[in-house]
DNA sequence: AGAAAGTAGTTTCATTTGAAACTTTAATCT
DNA sequence: AGATTAAAGTTTCAAATGAAACTACTTTCT
């Protein structure tokens, strides 16, 4: 009896395995800021790219942090009504505004960095540099390999 | 200026790549298997497993599924309900039921298994079998320390 | 210039999700 | 046995999500 009559082993299923650990993990970092800085992960993940390039605008955010704008909008409102971000509607284009984290916004991110940091390095606390950095071939090679993969429905 | 001040480099961000390919894998595979034959994810993995260890009750497929009680109860009622699965009340005892493939629900098992297979051999296509043997071991050992990690808030 | 088409970001609405409460049956305690 | 506690699934309710419609502004076309 093959794989296709008796069904495939979900417990080595790569798309299963992938979605498992990123799930568990996600939820893990979650506990350690959500609940000290009420933040969600799009929130976490505009304050940490703000954090590098600050004045992006909205629309410059979305493919590096992979939100979309609707929740992008929704973090970006609930930011400044916490007051860790501020928006400066562009002079050449008063659409869009370029975002900056306020004083309370960049302290925020140097109390959550460290904390982030030192998660992934529990995570990988016993990779090798090496495994380490066989590790980030492969994720950058599934990423490509998946992203190639988008449209062949 | 440090990490900490800066603010952390997402793109690089363990956390954060695994969400992002993990997302775009299971978008990939849904718009695969979800328009042909309207799975959910939760469906899905239920009926994996069942091809595999028939008469499962729910709460024996939660851990192995990675589901909890709530999605299993609204896929198993779909499920039934579009007769690719039946329940049968256990004779021991009757507040739970051991599930079945029907005929159909085998059927597309079988169908399905074969495009889930394909999918992953190609996210896999430029892995040697060293490297995929290599990623295996990642994966498990990010799996359990992720696991660990579970309770340390 | 004025109309038509396009873009940035927001809002609406319907669906998905999950925690907590609930129902039914089983096991344990007195 | 009768009462209490626990377990398997289900239902309810509120929050999260995302597609589609919308608003405000800008660019392009004639």
């Amino acid at each position: 009896m093959n794989d296709a009559q008796r069904g495939l082993h979900l417990p080595r299923f790569l798309p299963y395995r992938l979605t498992k650990l990123s799930g568990m993990v996600s939820r893990n970092l979650a506990g350690h800021y959500s609940a000290a800085f009420d933040l969600t992960v799009p929130e976490w993940r505009i304050v940490a790219l703000l954090g590098s390039r600050p004045g992006l605008t909205a629309r410059e955010i979305a493919p590096p942090a992979s939100l979309d704008k609707v929740s992008i909008s929704r973090a970006v409102e609930r930011l400044t009504k916490s007051d860790r971000l501020e928006k400066r509607i562009l002079e050449g284009d008063r659409r869009s505004a370029a975002l900056y984290l306020t004083d309370s916004g960049q302290r925020m991110l140097s109390e959550i960095t460290p904390i982030a940091q030192r998660y992934e390095d529990q995570l990988l606390k016993n990779f090798t540099p090496e495994e380490i950095e066989q590790l980030d071939d492969f994720l950058n090679r599934l990423d490509a390999k998946a992203e190639a993969l988008k449209g062949s429905l």
